[in-house]
DNA sequence: GTCTATAAACAGATAGAC
DNA sequence: GTCTATCTGTTTATAGAC
């Protein structure tokens, strides 16, 4: 059976920018014209490979969907099997997390899109959301329940996993008022560290566990 | 000295009809038609009072700086002055946010006002800061380090009142993926108890409190 | 203060040449 | 597949009557 075929040229070119400027502006405040220029493309061009702009949207969203699941089935991830094994891949994962969604590099327009998608509940939610969002969600409950001793299945340790996610998640979405209160410029190298010690440390006491014991 | 003068008829009903629209649909995708139908006012309203569609965003954001600073105020909040008051008082002021964001009620239209000028980081992104997000942290640290022991202004006290409000705001933010996850239809008074009691068993997690003991 | 009418710019979509 | 030119509708803003 066939794969999909990977967009290229100018359909791909249509796509990168259609990412980056519906991430940075969102999707009604950005026009076809725009997109076109930014990508060296003509403003026919999008009618022609998507069908219009909704149709570009979409593409966008599948190739989030593309690029995501190929960055989370190549993620490392050590294999756990005990308790302490799954409270270290824990720890990493959140760190990872963090990384990707407050670093400048890797995620790219990755993120502002998927953030966008999110905000505005478009087309897009469902594809973030098997690519990603379940995707991540299961493995941390997974981990949870085998560093805890709990059902994966329980709906408290979804809960707890939720709010594993909300705590790293808030530092991106509410980044203007974060950076401001904490008097930071911007998310440099020493602030992510902090931010990742603190997530750690929290994680340790959810788990109930003593890191001077 | 003279108090600003509250928006009545016309005016009133314009920014009423701003928040809650630029609150569904964001700025960009909100004609200021649609309002002006909305608000059951004319078209040429909008730049009389206003001077255009940027000056109503502003008005709206005026607007809801003035009823977060009033709720902010009149809320409860019992006096603390030790450590288990504090923990209790840290308790009632997270579990009233999770209302105040998930619930369907009270909050009306400023909650999505609000992370609509959060997401397009518009020109409301700054009394959002000074009439809700700046006082609401700075509340929480004080209830924190006393509840805690540790210094009300330390780095790490700000950083762990931001994972607080993270775990919080997250179930908003990422509502679809939440309940879509957890197999909700929407948020009921059932699932917003159980994310509070969690969200309570994470905080007595994180002061080290055994609500056994 | 509120209205109608309209201006001027812009949106997305498309026809048809190449 | 890519282009130019254009169509059609909508946007915000404004002029001017009342």
């Amino acid at each position: 059976m066939d794969t999909l075929p990977q967009p290229e040229g100018t359909r791909l070119a249509l796509i990168e920018a259609g990412l980056r400027l519906f991430g940075q502006q969102g999707f009604a405040a950005t026009s076809v014209r725009q997109i076109a220029l930014a990508a060296g493309a003509n403003i026919a061009a999008i009618a022609y490979h998507f069908g219009g702009k909704d149709g570009l949207r979409l593409a966008c969203a599948e190739e989030f969907g593309r690029r995501m699941s190929s960055a989370m089935t190549t993620s490392p991830g050590r294999p756990a099997s005990t308790a302490a094994e799954a409270r270290a891949a824990l720890q990493d994962i959140l760190r990872a997390m963090l990384g990707f969604l407050l670093g400048d590099r890797g995620a790219g327009a990755l993120v502002p899109f998927m953030l966008r998608e999110l905000a505005e509940n478009g087309p897009g939610v469902d594809l973030v959301y098997r690519s990603f969002a379940e995707p991540t969600h299961s493995r941390l409950c997974t981990l949870w329940a085998l560093a805890s001793g709990h059902d994966p299945a329980s709906t408290d340790t979804r809960l707890i996993v939720f709010t594993l996610i909300g705590q790293i998640m808030y530092f991106r979405i509410g980044q203007p008022v974060v950076t401001r209160r904490m008097g930071w410029d911007t998310y440099g190298p020493d602030q992510i560290d902090q931010i990742a010690r603190q997530i750690s440390r929290n994680l340790d006491a959810m788990l109930g566990f003593d890191p001077e014991g």
